[in-house]
DNA sequence: TGCCAGGCCCTCTTTAGGGCCTT
């Protein structure tokens, strides 16, 4: 399915994450909670935040990575009333995540579930890191926070915490763009592309678009 | 109960292997 982000609104963008049962939605695994934030015009403006049942049991490595018991999804809400709310959340809206690889298949697997299709674009804060923070210790997202001194409460591996991060350093990361690099039309489909850019051709793609090139 | 995947990227590479990331 071919996605046509540069149709949708370049002022507005959802950061998300989802807590799952493992790694894998074709070996069964399920999400167990998604966290979003909404931005707009540069600004954290939006939230959304649901633990969700999916009916499969949470693995005890689960639970005790992400605090999220199998006692507390037993009462919350089925995958398919939260995803579809989180369906219209993001109607008409590209999208941002961290390794966006992970969660985008999550996000199929569930949609799929419940026949909806995803329309948006989705660009990987982790693979843009990993192009503009060369210098970190790392790319993991607790890394990066700590690096750039990100706004963050300290929890980790709950959804909309993660989400929050993850929003912080996609602003970051543009701020970088914009006063490090000099480069100042970071569309989507800028960024997009700047993501899925080999990292053997990111020369040709910063001497393409003018940008001084942070590769060192 | 214990286990599982996949894309990116580097190199001791491309007829491959292994680390990094995500839960």
């Amino acid at each position: 399915m071919n996605i046509d982000f540069h149709s949708l609104p370049a002022d507005q963008l959802v950061v998300f994450d989802f807590e799952t049962t493992g790694l894998s939605p074709d070996m069964g695994d399920r999400s167990i909670e998604i966290g979003a934030v909404l931005i707009e015009n540069g600004k954290i403006t939006g939230r959304f935040q649901q633990l969700m049942n999916p009916g499969v049991r949470i693995p005890l490595f689960i639970e005790n990575l992400t605090g999220i018991t199998n006692a507390m999804i037993k009462e919350s809400r089925s995958n398919t009333e939260v995803m579809s709310d989180f369906y219209d959340f993001i109607a008409g809206r590209n999208l941002v995540a961290h390794n966006a690889s992970f969660d985008e298949r999550f996000l199929r697997a569930e949609f799929r579930r419940i026949k909806k299709q995803c329309s948006s674009g989705i660009a990987c804060s982790l693979l843009a890191a990993r192009r503009i923070f060369q210098n970190a210790p790392n790319h993991q997202l607790a890394t990066l926070a700590q690096y750039k001194n990100l706004p963050s409460d300290g929890v980790y591996h709950r959804a909309l915490a993660d989400a929050e991060v993850t929003a912080h350093l996609w602003l970051s990361l543009l701020a970088e763009l914009r006063e490090q690099h000099e480069f100042d039309e970071l569309t989507f489909g800028f960024m997009h592309t700047l993501t899925k850019t080999p990292k053997h051709q990111l020369r040709q793609f910063y001497a393409k678009h003018k940008v001084k090139s942070p590769v060192i």
